[in-house]
DNA sequence: TATATAGTAAAACGATCGTTACAAAACCAG
DNA sequence: CTGGTTTTGTAACGATCGTTTTACTATATA
């Protein structure tokens, strides 16, 4: 054994992921990441071999840390149509208590992906696993709610096409709020505000 | 006057967009345009002033000939839901048609501005005027369709806050459709015709 | 304490970037 | 044909990029 590491990996990591989610992965260059991180280049190198190691470590810890605990809800949530309300609830009060000058405005993903996931496959491989992991969880939501609240009058002529088209809406919501959050704010809570509205349509009853 | 240019203004700029388009802002050097444009940085920066300069060019061009011809449809179409079903059917069949290895795949503003309006005001009020420009366009065609065909039922209790929720949910799946059209194209058509299956449920009709 | 291992610091690397300078070539007006 | 103006070709510029190298320091183990 050696020396032993005298920086928390996790802080590390954390400090290089907001910088890329604010600046994106190009414009973030290897003297912010020392400025934001506290390392040198060769402690930088030595942990996570390249720029793009970090920004992988990055964007891995973006998903466990941000992504998945939004899901959570979607998941294991209530059985009614509160578990969709709760999520775009609080991502509509998360974007809002957002300062113009916050280093997390929109997503990471989002934010980095349109540029990277063009001509790279792993980053496209990446981003296309978190819209199937969104679009699952929005799908597990919405038949826990229809299974709370069957369906109001008529059964659905096809309900899972009927589903299809529900988790579109909501996943479509979701992104494109997050894709003009740093252009305009106030549209894309109003987009978050527009889908848990949807929600309430869909599934009226007394838990609003 | 002395000698005149040999090239053709709006062939460059086409093909300067395209490159964009298709590699985004940072990505495409000046290497890579002298290439796509067949002119040298000479002439680029006589004509164009700087990188910037041709982008902002490639910009315009893309708004005047991609972006407005598909909306003219939404604002002097038919006065029913057809307006807005030729819409995201062309779209979606222009989507479809596009080849994997296509320059032409999203939207320009879509895949650039992710990357430019993080910290350029410019860039943030070109993207913006697109967005409240798509907004008003489907606005127009969703009162359209509305006037053709008058309230199915019961009269609205506020037709005007549905007519907004209405208009961000098309905004919304036709932005995300855009985004992750260079993902995954099959989903992006999916979103596409989810916006076409919506207008039909709120405008029941012959048109269909 | 000796030694091997691992973290840190500093500097320089080669490549590429957008931009500019300079001069030759091409053309219109007189 | 000539003067003046504009376009184009070539080359170099300075800056910045991510990466690598080299040397040095610190610490756990034996």
């Amino acid at each position: 054994m050696g020396r032993l590491q005298t920086f928390d990996h996790g802080v590390v990591v954390q400090a290089a992921r907001d910088l890329f989610w604010n600046k994106g992965y190009d414009a973030a260059s290897l003297a912010d990441l020392e400025a934001a991180t506290g390392l040198g280049r060769s402690s930088l190198y030595h942990a996570f071999g390249s720029k793009r190691g970090l920004f992988d470590a990055a964007v891995t810890d973006y998903l466990e840390t941000i992504i998945r605990p939004r899901l959570s809800g979607l998941r294991s949530g209530a059985t009614d149509a509160s578990a969709l309300l709760d999520y775009f609830g609080s991502l509509a009060r998360a974007t809002a208590a957002q300062a113009s000058d916050s280093v997390q405005i929109g997503c990471l993903l989002v934010n980095c992906a349109a540029g990277l996931a063009a001509h790279d496959d792993p980053s496209r491989a990446v981003v296309e696993g978190y819209r199937i992991e969104l679009s699952a969880a929005l799908r597990h939501a919405l038949v826990s709610a229809s299974v709370a609240a069957p369906a109001a009058a008529a059964a659905p002529i096809d309900a899972n096409a009927v589903l299809d088209e529900r988790v579109r809406t909501l996943a479509s919501l979701s992104m494109s709020a997050m894709l003009i959050a740093r252009v305009n704010r106030t549209e894309a809570i109003a987009l978050l505000n527009t889908a848990s509205n949807q929600v309430r349509v869909w599934f009226p009853g007394p838990t609003h």
